[in-house]
DNA sequence: TTTCATGGCTGAGCAGCTGACGGAAAAACA
DNA sequence: TGTTTTTCCGTCAGCTGCTCAGCCATGAAA
């Protein structure tokens, strides 16, 4: 599709850039405005909500500074694109799955697998998913999601255990695959307290 | 000199620089108190300064979200634990293995996985290995050997073709075995015209 | 022992920064 | 001419950094 650009837009766009460059933070709205000669912060607000609506950037409401340029405009500007991923550890029951107790490390990885901001990474234990190329001992990564499509592979919180296996929701009970003959699916009721879906797994690491 | 820092200010430092580095913004007073465990934004301000003295970082004064690295922040978290790793497309005979001619694109992965200086990257072509939890499409990582051990897994190359097996040398011969009940085992005498290892496969990496 | 200073922190409140938005006007376009 | 796009101005609410007044533990000094 690859949709015009207007001079005003590419000016903001660079300087959007140059800044997380140089300084290492986005500009708020006032210094954009001041950069490219908008005086209006609407001004500038209407230009990124554009910007916005053609994939150039991301933004999250009501925090400051908070643009992220997206691939498309790392296509114009190239930039680094390795992202660093939380490793979560050992998942310990009612501590949010991030939170310092979780974490084992950090993992980087190319922006093409770890695709979501949010993308955590686990090491698998077991062998309930050989059969899907998943082995003991790899490292998955994963989009945090409470629900999946029937047939993703999803790491689901089961009372204290993290657990990986296929998605298979029927109507009124959950059941998880595994990818291994020996291994019986398990089923779980709707609304069963402790369980829960952590998210999409959408890649995978294997160090041999 | 490094004076030492705490334990808090280990963490703050880290948690800021991931922050930059996934978001491209540095994180208010705030958001550090939380993920460090300081409820007051004094203390995290207090704390602030403490590791500006120390020149881990730089700040401007009534700025949101104003703070910036400095180069001993960079010792001590080395911003180039990614590694870029030239993925190879296809093997053309005849032209070294990292010609452009044979180069599809570089990939950004952790040196835990690409170890070596000469890594390089290979995208897995059918299902010979599926045993081996390696499917087609995955991208291997292999370092540069042309000797291996029996049993490692290796990327060899046969005319112009690049295979990857497990690698079972025989006394005049080398087998290269799949990891599929329906592939053969391949058996090439030594010193084929057009037989090589190219390396040993040291990691994979998929994106479901 | 007591006293004092210091470092590290809490909690509350304030002021300035920052983004969101309505209304109007200018500019561009059909 | 009417319509759409873009900009300005002003205002507001929420975010964010800063200040002030303490608390507590540690350690040195009296």
């Amino acid at each position: 599709m690859a949709e015009q650009l207007t001079e005003k837009q590419q000016k903001a766009l660079a300087f959007i850039r140059a800044e997380i460059r140089n300084h290492g933070r986005p500009p708020t709205l006032r210094e954009i405005g001041a950069e490219i000669g908008v005086s209006s912060t609407n001004g500038v607000r209407y230009l990124l909500d554009t910007l916005e609506r053609k994939g150039y950037l991301s933004r999250s409401p009501m925090l400051s500074r908070a643009i992220e340029l997206t691939e498309r405009t790392a296509v114009l500007f190239p930039m680094d694109d390795a992202r660093e991923v939380p490793l979560i550890g050992r998942v310990a029951a009612g501590i949010p799955l991030l939170a310092t107790e979780n974490l084992e490390g950090h993992i980087r990885v190319d922006r093409s697998i770890a695709s979501s901001d949010e993308t955590f990474a686990l090491r698998v234990r077991g062998d309930s998913m050989t059969d899907a190329g998943i082995l003991e001992g790899d490292v998955i990564f994963a989009k945090p999601q409470d629900t999946a499509n029937p047939g993703d592979i999803v790491v689901a919180l089961l009372g204290e255990e993290a657990t990986v296996k296929y998605y298979r929701p029927q109507t009124d009970r959950i059941c998880l695959e595994p990818a291994n003959r020996y291994y019986s699916p398990i089923v779980v009721e709707r609304g069963t307290p402790g369980f829960r879906i952590l998210g999409r797994v959408i890649g995978l690491m294997r160090k041999l």
